[in-house]
Formats: C-alpha cells, structure tokens, sequence
DNA sequence: GCGACGATGGGCT
DNA sequence: GCCCATCGTCGCA
C-alpha cells in the first residue's frame, strides 16, 4: 500500500472515529431527554497511560434554578458557573468531602443544568488503548465509580473531550425504552415537591 | 438483612 | 456553623 493510500485510510477511519463522539449538541437539549439517552453510551477517561471505558447504566436530571434540587437553586456561584455555560461541559465537585460527582452540562448557554451519572456497567482497562480487560470492581454509585475511574475535580469547568482525556461515544448499544426505569431522584429529600420528580433513569437489570 | 453512624472538606449563610 | 446529588463498617437480629 502507498503512503497515500494509506494516509486515505487513516483519515477515513478518524472520521468514522469522530462521527461517534458526543458532542455539544448531544447535551444542547433538555436535561431529562439528555439524561435518558447517555444509558447505554460509552464513558472513557485517559490517566496515567491508562484508558478506563465503561458503559452509563444510571443518571439523574438537575435542570434550573427552580429545581430545588439542583446546585444552581443557589444562582449563579464559583461552583454553579459551569452549569450555567456550553452545554457538552464536566462539572464536578467533592460531597461529603471524600467523593466526586461526574456531572455533564445540558441546554444553551445561559441556562444551568446537567446530568449526574449515577452508575456505569462492564468497566473495561486498557493499556495500550486497545486490549481491554475487565475490571470486577463495584461502580453502581456516583462515588464509587468516580473513585474507580480515577476522575476527580481536575476536571471540572473542562470540555468533553479526547483532548481532555475525558469522553463519551456511542457504540450503537441501544436501549428500548422498555428496558429504561425511572423513579425519585437520591438523597435530595430536602428539595420538597422537586425531589418527587422522576428524573432519575436507569437500565434495568434482567 | 437491616439501620445507625462516622469520615471529611467545600460551599454557602 | 451547618448542610450536603455518599459509602463502608459496625452492631444487632
């Protein structure tokens, strides 16, 4: 094969690559439709030479200022300025000053929102980006698969992105609807009529 | 198989 | 100074 040919290649495959990648117009739509449709798509974080992949089981909505749930019930703050920004950004912060909450930036610039992942599937290590093997380690809570995939708050305010070694694809893992469970929202049972809101979307299992 | 509780730090009043 | 979008461990059944 000429050098040519071969660089044709290389970029037809980089398309295909990129035409997976989730990108702000994915979370440029409202909270709860954003929230649903990332089960099933594939979270990927670079760190230390190390490529973790895990598939989104479990999210929650947090949409406006009057979702009393939401950070951004407080206005706009040092912390809720993300969620205020682009949509397809991270907002991360520590809660009970040990655990980091992963969260994605939906709706237009302006409006401040996101969607936290609760839980992921089937983690996966890597580390030469392409051999993968399983990691049997529990991730079926916002803390816990935060700490096993080693994402913390250095990434908060930072786009999704390869280029920040934190991204989401979509693999053509569908999910019907019938397979999708929704129900109240965790640990927000101060948030008075708000936390009755079935915003929280997850795979069910079986 | 539960309910209680402590760890631990940042955000906001 | 109080409140958290949590979790592992403990005691008790």
């Amino acid at each position: 094969m000429d050098g040519c040919r071969h660089n044709f290649y290389i970029f037809i495959i980089k398309m295909f690559q990129r035409s997976k990648l989730l990108d702000s117009r994915f979370f440029n739509r409202d909270t709860k439709t954003v929230a649903k449709e990332l089960l099933g798509k594939t979270l990927y974080h670079k760190k230390d030479g190390l490529l973790y992949k895990a598939i989104i089981s479990e999210t929650e909505a947090y949409h406006g200022t009057e979702d009393l749930a939401c950070h951004c019930s407080k206005g706009l703050t040092n912390r809720t300025q993300v969620m205020y920004g682009a949509p397809g950004h991270i907002y991360i912060y520590l809660i009970y000053g040990m655990y980091h909450m992963l969260n994605f930036v939906t709706m237009p610039n302006g409006f401040p929102a996101a969607v936290l992942v609760r839980g992921v599937q089937n983690l996966q290590m890597s580390k030469d980006g392409q051999n993968f093997i399983a990691l049997p380690v529990a991730t079926d809570g916002p803390g816990k698969l935060t700490k096993q995939m080693q994402i913390d708050k250095t990434y908060n305010r930072l786009k999704i992105s390869p280029d920040n070694n934190l991204w989401l694809t979509d693999e053509n893992i569908i999910i019907p609807d019938t397979q999708i469970k929704t129900g109240k929202r965790i640990g927000v049972d101060y948030a008075k009529e708000w936390a009755d809101k079935a915003w929280r979307y997850s795979i069910m299992l079986k």
